[in-house]
DNA sequence: GCGTGTCAAGTGAAA
DNA sequence: TTTCACTTGACACGC
């Protein structure tokens, strides 16, 4: 088992998500921010292995417009030995990596261009772990994406993107149960279509469910995972109190996650801590874990 | 320097 | 009809 948090070190002085906006686009300006972002990342890798924090998800946003037709800029060689030593970092420490497209990807969209773009977002944060040279257990997790109205013509959609995805890029592609749309049900029906393995939410499947109690859903989750695609990944939150429905936690609440824990019943998962305030809230859950024994304790101390 | 409106991109629920 | 939430932070303009 391995513990992480997403995106952003809060107790590093640096960021890899710099960007710019994009009417002040340029090669220096795009050279810079990717510089910046890839030793930041650098950084936090560090970080993480130092305290034993061996789950991460990178940044959309390390390379700025990446995707964007303004940007012709042959970022993949230029940036390639910085990715490669990345990497190399990555596998010699044991670190799981995963990347999660924003909201903007949406495979079963109505209209072709959000597709294509959709398309072309994957293809970039695809390369990213490529050029890292990591193993087909670094995913890429989305959503399905929208209803509109209909949503088995919206599934039969996904499949039929998916079927024409390149083969690398679907290689890593996972599907999240979402909170609104798309249920643990709905994701293992797109499963079935599609071969894709479902990152688990445990949070969305409280928001939004049909019936299956919690050691149930994961362990229907974890089915869908293949050898090769390594354990099952999951994001993990919990309600932020007297909050709004679906709003997630600012600080982890140990007991929640106490409780959690007894649903895993001796499966072995990979947890993504979705939680507002980042490493501050996984190491006292990684301090639990080892406490009860899901993580040996001398693992990542430095 | 600092406050703050706005930023490439989609969808659906709530206000 | 518009705003807000999604993982939400930070750029860049104006004072």
């Amino acid at each position: 088992m391995k513990i992480g948090y997403p995106c952003i070190n809060e107790t590093l002085p640096c960021s890899s998500a710099t960007t710019f906006r994009l009417a002040s686009y340029s090669e220096e300006r795009l050279i810079k921010a990717v510089t910046n972002n890839l030793a930041c990342l650098e950084q936090i890798l560090a970080f993480n292995v130092q305290h034993g924090l061996l789950f991460f998800r990178m940044s959309s946003d390390l390379v700025p417009f990446a995707s964007h037709p303004v940007n012709t800029f042959n970022w993949q060689e230029y940036f390639a030995p910085s990715l490669a030593a990345l990497g190399q970092f990555i596998k010699d420490n044991g670190l799981r990596i995963s990347m999660h497209p924003d909201q903007f990807v949406v495979l079963n969209s109505p209209t072709e261009t959000i597709v294509q773009n959709s398309f072309a977002e994957l293809a970039y944060q695809c390369s990213i772990i490529d050029l890292m040279g990591l193993d087909k257990s670094a995913k890429l997790q989305i959503h399905a994406g929208g209803v509109y109205g209909d949503k088995p013509m919206a599934i039969r959609r996904f499949a039929d993107a998916v079927h024409v995805l390149p083969e690398n890029i679907r290689a890593r592609l996972v599907l999240e149960n979402d909170d609104r749309s798309y249920s643990l049900q709905d994701c293992l029906e797109i499963h079935e279509r599609t071969g894709i393995p479902i990152l688990f939410d445990n949070f969305h499947h409280e928001c939004l469910h049909n019936g299956e109690p919690m050691a149930e859903a994961l362990r229907l989750a974890a089915q869908t995972w293949q050898p090769d695609d390594g354990i099952l990944m999951m994001d993990y939150s919990s309600q932020s109190p007297g909050d709004r429905k679906g709003k997630h936690t600012a600080h982890i609440q140990l007991d929640l996650f106490r409780e959690f824990l007894t649903h895993l019943q001796g499966l072995d998962v990979d947890i993504m801590l979705e939680i507002k305030d980042k490493e501050a809230s996984a190491l006292p859950a990684l301090a639990l874990l080892r406490e009860l024994g899901y993580v040996p304790s001398s693992a990542g101390v430095m």
